[in-house]
DNA sequence: TCATTTACCTAGTGTGTCAATATGAATTAT
DNA sequence: ATAATTCATATTGACACACTAGGTAAATGA
């Protein structure tokens, strides 16, 4: 019932990208001495945000990695979906899944039901702009 | 971000001895065969269980498993806790940790304080009553 | 007393995931 | 041409997951 590193460092990733890429695109190599995180794992990491079509990328010198959309058009959820897979608490909740057989005299389903709701209601909310404006309101003493 | 299957199996095993055992202790044989969960995978559940205080257990014929205390003392959370460890999301979060040294600035620790939170709030609410009456609700069609 | 039924205990096993590293190729600005 | 970057793939070690196996201890009751 854990959040994996990678999902925890997509988000960092993306937040860093948010903060830092106003202008010019943010290499890996920038993001990873401010986040000490390995450029190899974040490279993993970046890799899948590309095929999901969060970020775009751009090689060679002076190259790096941009937010395709606004920082606000990007949930939490949606961030760390794309790197952890689906989130849901239970297997049989998992899109095309139609579920075990035991689905309809099964009790527990509704717990793992209303967790699901619960855990969307959360990620779901919030958006990497919200991330940088909690970033800002800390002032500027604390590099994220 | 998985209840894992000993998480799941001890809910079906404590609703399952909830139900039936209200007059005489429940042999895990009993649950095993109607929960399709192996005996010796149950004894290892159970096991948690007993040594978390949550059930006694009889031994020799006629023996079996009892609740300690009524359906409605235990929740859903105190259940998967004492079998799964920990539900928090994140390490940093755990009861003893002081927390990472990015601590202070970290934003992303918002978002899992409140995941937190928000699962808390759903398996802190019910309890083995509420399995037990959703159950009956169902109607007697189905075993469980 | 002895067989049977139950709980209890410890170890093992195959599979997979996690959290990275390592190596090298392809692209592009200067 | 060189250096900076992304891109692709493989490998690693540790650990967790989901079980299975084998045996011990206690209680019952015939």
């Amino acid at each position: 019932m854990k959040i994996s590193t990678k999902g925890r460092y997509a988000l960092r990733l993306m937040l860093d990208i948010a903060i830092n890429g106003s202008v010019n695109p943010v290499p890996l190599k920038d993001t990873a001495e401010r986040q000490s995180i390995s450029v190899k794992y974040l490279e993993q990491i970046i890799s899948s945000l590309v095929r999901g079509g969060l970020v775009s990328s751009i090689r060679g010198p002076q190259g790096g990695y941009r937010l395709i959309k606004a920082p606000s058009e990007y949930t939490v959820g949606m961030i760390l979906r794309q790197v952890e897979g689906s989130l849901v608490p239970v297997a049989c909740l998992e899109d095309g899944v139609e579920g075990c057989s035991r689905q309809i005299e099964c009790v527990t389903l509704r717990i793992w039901k209303e967790l699901d709701q619960a855990i969307r209601g959360v990620v779901d909310k919030y958006t990497l702009e919200d991330l940088m404006i909690w970033q800002e309101e800390m002032g500027d003493n604390y590099v994220i």
